[in-house]
DNA sequence: ATAGATTTTTAGACCAGTCTAAATTTCATT
DNA sequence: AATGAAATTTAGACTGGTCTAAAAATCTAT
C-alpha cells in the first residue's frame, strides 16, 4: 500500500510532534504544523486509523502505529539524505535546502533512496546533526562523552550523571539539568574549565566540578 | 501560478503527442497516454484552457500556448537532467530511470534545476540521446552530416538533400525518404559503400550516391 | 448524402482533502 | 461540583480530479 504526499507529512508530523511528550499528539498542535485547520486534521486522523497507521481515540489524540512510525522514519531518512545531497553536492546554502527536501523526501522509490544513500558514502548525520536512520529505520547511536570534554557550540542532550550525591542532584534540578534536557555548550574557560550553556532561553554558569560529572550525547 | 503534478502531465503528453502530427491532439489519443477516460481528458482540458495553457475548441482538439509550452519543456528539461543524474552518478540501469524521472521532474524549484544542471556539466543531450533544452526552454541544435558520414547505429532524421535531380527526388518519394522521415542506420558495406536503414519497419538499402546526396541530423 | 461507427462532450456522481459553523467534550478554576 | 474557556469533533459544503452512462458531433463508407 502506498501513501499519498499528503497522509506521508501528517505521518512525519505526528512522528517529530510525539517525541516531545509521551502523550497522543494534539489535533490543534498537529494542525498548526501542518497549517492546516483542526477539523481537517481530525478528518485526516480517521482515515489513517482506517488504514492502521495511527491508534486514535476521540479526544485523546493520536499515535503511530508500527507501520506508521516505519512510514514516518522512512520520510526522515529520504528529507535528510536529501539535504546532505544538496548541501555537499549541489553547493545549496543552509536555509535554501529545507523546502526542495520537503518535496524530495515524497519521492518512492526504494532503490533510488539506497543508491543516493551509497552515493553520499552512508552518512550517519545531516548537515545539521540530524541522525539518519538505515533502511531498516534504524538511528544510529549518538555520541556520549562527559560535558568536560565536549566542543564549544554543540548542541547536547543529558543521558545520565557519575555523582549520585543528593547535594548534587538537587543542584541539578534546581538548574533544570534533568536527564533528557537539551542544552547548547557555548563557551569554556580555560582559566578554570567552567562552561557556559544555554537552556531553555537562559544562560548558565556551571563549574568544572558540575560539568564531569554529567554525561551528555550528541549527534553527528 | 504553480501547476499540479496532474496538470504538468497533461501538458507533457500533450506536448509530445502535438509534435507527431500538426493538428491538435486528439481527446482520446490524451486520454490513451495518461491512462484515463476521454471524459475526464475534456474536463482537465477545459480548465487548462481556463488558465490560458491550452488552446480549445471544443471537437478540434488541443494545443499547448506559448504559457503552457514553457511548462512543457521545462518538464522535459527537469525530466532529462534527473535521467543523467540517475545514470550516470547514481548507478541506475536503462530501464530503471524512466519512473523515477517521472517523479522528479515534477519538483518545483529552479535552483534545484539550476544547480543540477551545473552539477551534471550542462549536458545538452540525456543518456538516451534527447535534447535538453536550457533553462530559457531552447533545445540545443542537432547535429548534421551526410549520410554517408554517419555512425552506424544513430537514429536520424531527414534535413536536407544536395541533388534536386527529378530523378533523385522520385527516388527518395517512393523510398519514403522525404524531409522530416525518421530512420535508423543499421549498418554500412564497405566495399561499396552503400547502406542498410530501417525506416517504418522496413529495411531498405541505399548505394553511396544516394546517401552521400541526404543531410540528416541526430541528437548527442 | 445518409447510416453506422467512432470520437468527443455532457450530466451526474464519487473520493481525497479541505473549510466554516455549530455542537460536544475536556480542562481549569473556583 | 459547577461554570466558563479551550480543545476537539461533527455536519455540511467546496475544489480537483476522476468515473460511468448517455447525448451530440464528426468521420467514413457506400
Amino acid at each position: 500500500m502506498s501513501q499519498s504526499f499528503t497522509e506521508e507529512n501528517y505521518l512525519k508530523h505526528i512522528y517529530k510532534l510525539s517525541k516531545r511528550s509521551e502523550k497522543g499528539v494534539s489535533t490543534n498542535a498537529l494542525a498548526e504544523r501542518l497549517d492546516t485547520k483542526a477539523s481537517s486534521v481530525t478528518d485526516m486522523i480517521k482515515k489513517l486509523a482506517a488504514k492502521k497507521l495511527v491508534d486514535y481515540k476521540k479526544y485523546q489524540g493520536v499515535t503511530l502505529t508500527k507501520k506508521g512510525q516505519k512510514i514516518a522514519v522512512d520520510i526522515i531518512r529520504k528529507h535528510r539524505l536529501w539535504e546532505v545531497f544538496l548541501l555537499e553536492h549541489l553547493g545549496f546554502g543552509g536555509e535554501e535546502v529545507h523546502d526542495v527536501a520537503e518535496e524530495l523526501e515524497h519521492i518512492n522509490s526504494e532503490t533510488l533512496v539506497d543508491r543516493l544513500d551509497k552515493f553520499l558514502g552512508y552518512p550517519k548525520y545531516d548537515p545539521h546533526g540530524g541522525p539518519i536512520p538505515n533502511s531498516e529505520g534504524v538511528f544510529p547511536e549518538p555520541k556520549r562523552v562527559k560535558l568536560d570534554e565536549l566542543e564549544v557550540g554543540r548542541k547536547t542532550k543529558v543521558m545520565g550523571i557519575t555523582e549520585h550525591s543528593d547535594a548534587f542532584l538537587t543542584h541539578l534540578k534546581k538548574l533544570g539539568l534533568e536527564l533528557g534536557a537539551e542544552f547548547d555548550l557555548k563557551e569554556r574557560f580555560d582559566f578554570d574549565r567552567s562552561v557556559e550553556i544555554e537552556l531553555n532561553n537562559k544562560t548558565i554558569q556551571l563549574s568544572h566540578d558540575v560539568a564531569k560529572n554529567i554525561f551528555v550525547s550528541y549527534n553527528s
